[in-house]
RNA sequence: GUGCCCGUAGCUCAACCGGAUAGAGCACCAGCCUUCUAAGCUGGGGGUUACAGGUUCGAUUCCUGUCGGGCACGCCA
């Protein structure tokens, strides 16, 4: 989300700062004011803020110096670990281990911390104190689902525009990548403190509709008993003699006109698959049904998008908007914002077209908004879109494209730019299409050929949760190796089984230990001492800054990685130690341990729209 | 040909926008169920981060070049 969102990590990160030097932030202990927002790493952050700023006057070489905290890998380089006194070795010409000790004995004393060591070239690494960690299993039982809420979205309207596949046949596996994607993204926003309003463009105005119209008409005219030959380039999907078959159901032969001329003026059967002569066939039948072309258009419009409507809501991709590319044309949106294109002198004419000068936007080349024969483009209805959401306040709007558009983005961010439009607000999160892989060979996928592997045709075998978790396994912007017969195989090999897994084995325990667990969110966590115990108590104090940066980098896949590291964690806790141990306070420490585990587990899966089992 | 993305263990992928000994999962090998779910756990082998330079305290990360792969280069959407 770019530079708007670190701007706003800056400011909350100010005012965390501010809170605690009024007094206002408490440590998180139960007794006390829970401290929701509470965060250790810009705890010291702005302790090692204060410290630099006593050392150095503002404006000396090296006060601007960011200060980061990095988590180390090592448990023995503390719980968190500033590479400040590095970065500052060459602006002070100092050596960086002495900038270090000279840092760590200016630290102001914080009730979080154990210790602070240098280490290796300078790093300064700090060890938390025991007993902050231990206040976190209470504290996130207190919060429960809203544990990892954070606000750094202050409440800022930001959209997510996802799938937007042409409605012209049903979802394929590729549309269900960046359907799982967008609606995960859109989650974790919402957990970041945004207000996200989900859409969907429906490109209802374009060619490809007229085709499918036409593919339908055509299915309907054979169950008519007219015989004229099927394009090859036609949609050859089962789905569209399925729709033909219902107009005929419903209106019999009502939509028959003439079919003897549908091939009037074109060129013979036999090279009937240029694009040229599906056009004139368009034409054609246009012309042939008259009024009746728009019933067609319309009914497969309708069938289409409530197809895809159903089965993006069985995926757990809901939509709070479904924006009709149509409705830019109808209400003169795409003629006006051409208009004012055409007022900012970034539109000439040439060759009867109408070109948006993109290149003095860094593009390649000037593009078409409006062809010789009139009709706009789909970019002009683009840039109104565009404009559209601008005017609809969305401080950002984040697009979610596959990546064969990626040459787009120049032309459109230099549209927004002409239309004095900040470019910097709108992102573009690019999803790589899923590659299907069938018994170890790549298998074939076109909408328009009929070969294809449906979204739902996925989701019925390998199941929602397993397809939305197994599609946010890795980065959006790499290629995904979609393996269908190892996701169709039940088999253990699938990770979201491991994490479900984990969850449903802290469910069993509590169920076989019996009693209340609300009496754990206050228990007495200081029996919880062990290796495996503070790792896991620091896993799930990273929660919260987990869910801030996949909101900042538009990356749910970092949840379901960390996920998969907490799962893993929590199984070989589970394995060797045992929970349900005679001695009471250790038990109920242990409980409440397992039970903010399955909490972050829960809450962390309900992101991905992955369900939590309670049994498996 | 031009532009963008990518190249990390046998395979699929991470690595907190330059940090410490590059990590997981599959697969392979050897173990663990009279104890809270074995859809689990423990241990082991596996790497010149495609290659060659450069930048600096420090490079998988940034820059240049080479090789290899993907995508895009319509008055389609």
């Amino acid at each position: 989300m770019g530079s708007g969102l670190s701007q706003t990590r800056q400011a909350q990160l100010i005012s965390a700062s501010q809170r605690y030097n009024n007094g206002c932030v408490h440590p998180p202990n139960a007794a006390m004011v829970p401290a929701v927002q509470f965060n250790f790493r810009s705890h010291f952050t702005e302790l090692l803020g204060q410290t630099l700023s006593e050392i150095l006057s503002p404006g000396s070489p090296g006060f601007n110096v960011a200060i980061e905290f990095a988590r180390p890998k090592q448990a023995s380089h503390g719980d968190y670990s500033c590479n400040l006194a590095m970065q500052l070795a060459k602006p002070l010409r100092q050596n960086p281990r002495d900038i270090a000790k000279m840092l760590i004995g200016g630290l102001i004393a914080s009730p979080y911390l154990e210790k602070a060591e240098i280490a290796g070239a300078g790093f300064i690494n700090l060890f938390l104190k025991i007993s902050a960690k231990q206040q976190f299993p209470g504290y996130v039982l207190e919060s429960g689902e809203d544990y990892g809420h954070g606000s750094i979205g202050e409440g800022k309207k930001v959209q997510v525009e996802f799938v937007s596949a042409n409605p012209t046949g049903p979802l394929h596996v590729g549309h269900g990548r960046g359907a799982a994607f967008g609606a995960s993204l859109a989650n974790v926003l919402e957990a970041a403190g945004y207000s996200v309003t989900r859409e969907y463009y429906v490109n209802d105005a374009g060619r490809q509709m007229d085709i499918l119209a036409l593919s339908t008409w055509l299915r309907y005219l054979e169950l008519n008993g007219v015989t004229c030959p099927f394009p090859g380039n036609a949609y050859q999907g089962e789905y569209v003699r399925d729709m033909a078959r219902l107009i005929h159901k419903a209106h019999a032969g009502r939509y028959v006109h003439r079919p003897e001329l549908l091939f009037e003026g074109l060129a013979a059967e036999a090279d009937s698959n240029t694009e040229t002569q599906l056009d004139g066939l368009i034409a054609n039948a246009k012309k042939l049904l008259g009024q009746d072309y728009a019933y067609i258009h319309n009914f497969v419009l309708a069938e289409q998008l409530g197809d895809c409507r159903n089965d993006l809501a069985e995926f757990g991709a809901v939509f709070d908007v479904w924006f009709s590319e149509q409705s830019l044309f109808d209400s003169g949106s795409v003629a006006h914002v051409v208009q004012l294109l055409e007022q900012g002198n970034y539109v000439y004419q040439q060759d009867g077209a109408k070109w948006f000068k993109s290149t003095d936007f860094g593009d390649k080349k000037d593009r078409v908004i409006q062809r010789e024969n009139g009709q706009f483009t789909y970019f002009a209805s683009d840039i109104a879109y565009h404009l559209n959401k601008f005017e609809r306040g969305f401080s950002h709007v984040i697009d979610v494209w596959g990546a064969d558009h990626h040459g787009y983005i120049p032309r459109v961010k230099g549209a927004m730019q002409a239309l004095s439009l900040d470019p910097a607000k709108l992102e573009i999160a690019l999803v790589q299409f899923a590659v299907l892989y069938r018994e170890g060979k790549k298998a074939p996928m076109s909408t328009r050929s009929g070969e294809f592997v449906t979204l739902r045709e996925l989701r019925q075998e390998v199941g929602n949760d397993a397809a939305r978790f197994f599609y946010v396994l890795r980065k959006s912007d790499q290629h995904l190796d979609f393996d269908l017969d190892l996701a169709k195989s039940q088999s253990n090999d699938n990770p979201v089984y491991y994490v479900q897994y984990a969850h449903a084995r802290v469910c069993s325990v509590l169920e076989q230990w019996g009693e209340n667990t609300a009496v754990l969110a206050t228990t007495d966590m200081s029996p919880l001492t062990n290796p495996a115990e503070l790792s896991l108590l620091q896993k799930l104090i990273d929660y919260p800054e987990l869910v801030e940066s996949a909101a900042k980098e538009l990356s749910p896949h970092l949840i379901a990685f960390y996920l998969r590291e907490l799962a893993g964690e929590f199984h070989s806790y589970y394995n060797a130690t045992r929970f349900l141990v005679p001695e009471v306070p250790l038990r109920l420490a242990r409980l409440g341990l397992i039970a903010a585990i399955r909490q972050v587990l829960s809450n962390g899966l309900k992101l991905l729209g992955v369900s939590a089992p309670e049994k498996m």
